[in-house]
DNA sequence: GCGACAG
DNA sequence: ATCTTGTCGC
């Protein structure tokens, strides 16, 4: 009745190869809710990742910002950097991003009840976005904001902000193409982890004070590229 | 074989 | 993501 040693959950393992992190993703894809599962929201966490210091590459700086998720104030701020190991690949960005968002958020002065990524949550080839994954990884709700879509099919949404039609794999819906602010680019919402879409996008308009981005991403955005004390040089 | 492809 | 100037619009 021996049992393992590494029993070293999956999704918490980010040295792996290329081939090894695509059957960790297999793993973390099974784990994952998507259905509400969380106590009271009262903060929330944005989280985003910058490469490149002063022109040199290899180098990850990742930020974090805690913000109240009723008035979007900010509460504390936290940035790392570290070298960036994994390379870019489509599908598995988690493992490039994952060790120097995790940093950065264990930087943060209290765990947040809700992570936002800058990334996919599930609509992802295997379900396993960035958002789903470090939502497992570090047991916290959380939801994919990206820029851009990596796969599923979809219709322009409304005008409106607000407004939003399905993103769809096949005939499973993956995720919501939402206009968060009128004449920009929608946003590609999905469930990252805890977190029903409905949920995730009436959250993301909510942290959408009139801007493209949820205030979360986009001050950690703007904080990871602009450090206030440059970790850069 | 030919595209598509989060950050 | 990052490399880069000016420019159109609220």
């Amino acid at each position: 009745m021996a049992q393992a040693p590494d029993v070293a959950a999956a999704w918490c393992r980010w040295d792996v190869t290329p081939k090894e992190a695509v059957a960790v993703q297999r793993q973390v894809a099974a784990a994952i809710e998507r259905t509400d599962r969380f106590a009271a929201l009262r903060t929330v966490a944005g989280v985003d990742v910058a490469y490149g210091v002063r022109g040199r590459g290899g180098i990850a700086r990742a930020a974090a910002v805690l913000l109240d998720l009723t008035t979007l104030s900010v509460l504390a701020e936290s940035v790392v950097q570290m070298p960036a190991t994994f390379p870019y690949v489509p599908g598995l960005l988690t493992f490039r991003e994952a060790p120097a968002a995790i940093a950065a958020i264990d930087g943060l002065p209290m765990r947040p009840d809700l992570l936002i990524c800058d990334g996919q949550g599930i609509a992802h080839p295997r379900r396993c976005g960035v958002a789903s994954h470090l939502g497992l990884a570090l047991d916290l709700p959380s939801i994919g904001a990206a820029k851009s879509r990596l796969c599923g099919t979809h219709l322009d949404p409304p005008a409106e902000p607000g407004g939003w039609t399905p993103l769809l794999d096949g005939d499973e819906m993956i995720g919501a193409c939402l206009r968060t602010r009128a004449a920009t680019r929608p946003l590609f919402i999905s469930i990252g982890h805890r977190v029903s879409l409905a949920t995730a996008v009436a959250l993301v308009l909510h942290c959408s004070k009139g801007r493209r981005l949820p205030e979360p991403t986009r001050l950690a955005d703007r904080l990871s590229k602009h450090p206030k004390r440059p970790e850069s040089r």
